[in-house]
DNA sequence: TTTACTGCAAAGGGTTTGCAACATG
DNA sequence: CATGTTGCAAACCCTTTGCAGTAAA
């Protein structure tokens, strides 16, 4: 099916709501990312786009963290690693479900140990059913 | 109570397990860590302990870090920061009970939606319960 | 006395930026 | 065509490191 098509078109339409462009190598960096299968590092990045330039990538991925399609992972390593935004893949996401009842529980259990919640971030490292069937099937 | 002086000899005999001495810039770096309220960047701490060397400064957070003695903390702002570990202040760690839950629950809901989990991380924001006593008193 | 630590300053290395040329809307 | 983007290289800035002198055990 052509998500590829749609989802230039998701990329484009956001960019220009700030006066953005999708050029060309906006276009191959959303490429690069779309094909990977995990957050990549720039490094891994540059590798494989030979013929991106490596400020173009900096500043291209600034702009796309600002726009809300690109994510930034830190932490994840020793360097910075960036993946497309989740609602532009819709399927590597976690359930809602699952999302609220972790905010549920520890909410309850915050306020049970009189703990001052002020925010919470949950990083899950694994495979969805979809990509774990694709990983056998390679 | 002589919080302090346990704490100087438990960090002295973390360090010579390891043929690491502890001098007089080590003392005072983790004194400066003691007495903070939140982890610090490296920033931060030559601010406070202005007789610090950079370099030391740098070279003494590894030690501390491959010791055990310092966490370093990553993704909270723009530069890492450094905390004393936790079984270090004991009163800054979350009861293991909500970590079990967590994991229950995050276990539970995974196998529901098929999710091939491999590892999670948590962070949680926020102030405990003495701490947030503290907080008020001043 | 041995060996780890210090302190200065210089080098390292990922990231950012200035600016003239270029391409998009 | 007005304005955002590119590309090169230099500048940045946090971090690491070399080395001679110092101090802990």
């Amino acid at each position: 099916m052509p998500v590829t098509v749609e989802l230039h078109d998701t990329v484009a339409s956001r960019l220009q709501q700030g006066d953005n462009r999708y050029t060309r190598h906006r276009r191959a960096l959303i490429e690069v990312l779309k094909a990977a299968k995990q957050p990549m590092t720039i490094a891994e990045i540059l590798a494989v786009g030979t013929d991106l330039p490596q400020s173009s990538v900096y500043r291209n991925l600034s702009v796309f963290e600002e726009t809300g399609l690109v994510q930034r992972l830190v932490g994840a390593g020793d360097y910075a690693r960036f993946e497309l935004a989740e609602d532009l893949l819709g399927h590597h996401e976690l359930p809602a479900e699952l999302e609220e009842e972790i905010e549920r529980t520890l909410a309850t259990l915050a306020r049970r140990k009189r703990f001052q919640l002020h925010a919470h971030r949950l990083d899950l490292m694994g495979l969805c059913r979809d990509c774990a069937a694709a990983e056998r099937a390679s």
